[in-house]
DNA sequence: CAGCGTCAGTTTCTCAAGGGAACTCAGTCG
DNA sequence: CGACTGAGTTCCCTTGAGAAACTGACGCTG
């Protein structure tokens, strides 16, 4: 597999990866997320080149994470928001920074969340979706879903085989 | 910022990003979280270039996610293995995995994942840590932690001021 | 012993992408 | 008119990626 093949890739986190998968898009990600949402603002918040950052926005827009809304049109210019797609995928940044405030901050987080909803200060944490309880390493076994390529990632497969006893009462 | 300095920005985001924003990085992680250990193994499931990988597994190492266990002396060879730092790291990448399950190959996700603890199948779901809910979109709001540098960030401390009003009563 | 195969890198060379800085364009404003 | 703003675009140099070959340290076999 080369790179320009992960959109393509039978593996959910090749194509997430086809997205997100160089230094900058999570941030400007992380940015539009917090309302940063003007050229400008954004290229001055992360001091990233002008060039980057417009090759950054034109490939979350092509892949419908973010849109562009004019805000003036004489001459026309954009708002960056998110799409509905764009905002699971700035959850997904709340579990990287999750990770960063524990291993790589502990004790400084730099941003805090709070749960409107329950009304208390929180962390995002990964939880298993049917119970309820939290996913922790370990606890959570793989084993073959509907599009998995056999002849695509044999190795996959041998380690899927591997685990497999796990998954047996 | 330029890249080279991720690893010490004030933004776990960035941080963490100083270890997995490449296109391979993640992959390579999951590999080795699915327990495909052995450098020719995870060389071959990824059609990576050697040169690449090493590269990869070393900064996997340095920074701690990955450690090497020789399984050999004669000559010296190594399974690479997550730390607990890396186990962790490899649920960020369960939340990357569902976001591509649910918006990138829906219906056609190549892995399911089954939760020993409820022995049910199951999806990773970003939730409250304190109430247990489901973090959506739009329901939590960020505010100043104590690593927040309003120097380094002034346009995000503007975009936490802006979201501010959202966390009075 | 020599030859071959395996495994985990390392090296070489070419091409692609990143990044800094300057430039461009389309406005507005004084 | 000139200056400024905002959103790019272009140019040039540096760095990283990728293909392919090479290397070294073994073990095994004839």
């Amino acid at each position: 597999m080369r790179r320009e093949d992960f959109g393509e890739a039978s593996c959910t986190v090749a194509r997430t990866m086809d997205i997100i998968g160089d230094p900058w898009t999570p941030l400007v990600l992380r940015d539009v997320a917090l309302g940063i949402s003007r050229f400008d603002a954004v290229q001055a918040n992360l001091g990233i080149s002008r060039k980057v950052l417009t090759q950054r926005l034109q490939a979350l827009v092509d892949h419908e994470v973010v849109e562009r809304i004019a805000y003036q049109e004489r001459p026309v210019r954009y708002d960056y928001v998110l799409t509905a797609k764009g905002q699971d995928l700035a959850l997904v940044l709340l579990a990287i920074q999750s990770f960063g405030d524990k291993w790589l901050m502990p004790g400084q987080e730099p941003l805090i969340w709070h749960h409107l909803t329950c009304d208390h200060d929180t962390s995002p944490q990964i939880s298993c979706r049917h119970c309820g309880g939290e996913l922790r390493p370990g606890e959570a076994v793989p084993r073959r879903g509907p599009g998995f390529a056999e002849d695509e990632w044999p190795a996959v497969g041998a380690a899927l085989d591997a685990v497999a006893p796990f998954l047996e009462r």
